[in-house]
DNA sequence: TGCGCCAATGCTACACTATAACAATCCGCC
DNA sequence: GGCGGATTGTTATAGTGTAGCATTGGCGCA
């Protein structure tokens, strides 16, 4: 089954790696920063930063809501909403505008938009930080004047995995 | 008035060039290209493409339908969401992810994912085609040997003009 | 002529994504 | 104690997009 085996690239893909450290990882990084920073990582926002890297698929908001809501009951489209903004406007995660669906930042810290493969099979989503696609954006941009300040990068088809 | 100043740069952008011809010529092109393919051009088709070229800010669905509905007055959001899919279909039309947007494509008929500049004051926003970037592009993608069928390029920031 | 097919459109309802606006709460600080 | 700012609660609604089935209209063909 098609679907079956996308759901299975994308847990391989997991188990190709210790996903459990790959959390916690973040969130150690998230709270670091935000101590360093004097904002607040509210159990909220820990908990929406967690939902967003159970897995390394954009995760669309009421996606959220649903397993958050398992926690915290009285949450509601505002509560997520708030807490994406948040950790967005730390760059703790990033959104990808062409799934509407949120995704684990890997730079948290370094304040860059991202550029993203994304399977549209299996869904797994691989962040990429490329220098010269970078220098190419840029000079894109340079070339009719244009104040570049957020950039948008997402390459969508399939991963190697599922190519095959 | 900042957003008179916005309206007004917008409004000189387009009197740069003929817009009128502008929207003329992506009409032509566009009958020419679906004769040439076999796929009809419909009224409703026809209409949408010009709405969307009225400007070159990108136009939301429902603010086609506003209008459309002045000429046709049983349509809905289906008919919109057809015909913006028949148009992207046929490369006649560009989705502007970051916006939930359309723009009319500058480049019909040589299918391409475009590459844009959106000025977050004026909204005026240019396709470029960009070789270079292009290349950047495609060399990130085969790096993880990603195979990318459609690629999204959103720049926002400042145009020129309104950077000033 | 009448039938069958297919593309396009009509039409209703609904799903999904996101925000406005105001109230309540919490907490640190003077 | 009370003030002020940040966070969360709560209700309602705006904005974006699709499902599903009915209807229409043209065109080929018996």
């Amino acid at each position: 089954m098609a679907a079956q085996d996308a759901a299975q690239n994308a847990l391989q893909a997991h188990q190709t790696h210790n996903h459990r450290a790959c959390i916690e990882d973040a969130l150690a990084t998230a709270r670091e920063l935000c101590a360093a920073r004097g904002v607040q990582l509210t159990p909220i926002r820990e908990k929406v930063l967690q939902i967003v890297w159970r897995s390394h698929k954009p995760v669309g908001a009421y996606e959220v809501l649903d397993e958050l809501s398992r926690s915290h009951k009285s949450a509601r489209p505002p509560t997520v909403y708030r807490a994406l903004d948040f950790l967005m406007g730390e760059g703790l995660i990033h959104k990808i505008e062409s799934l509407n669906a949120y995704l684990g930042c890997v730079e948290a810290g370094a304040p860059h938009s991202g550029q993203f493969l994304i399977c549209r099979h299996c869904g797994a989503t691989e962040e990429i930080v490329d220098r010269k696609l970078e220098t190419a954006l840029e000079a894109a941009a340079k070339r009719t004047q244009f104040a570049a300040e957020r950039k948008v990068v997402e390459i969508s088809g399939l991963c190697a995995r599922c190519a095959r």
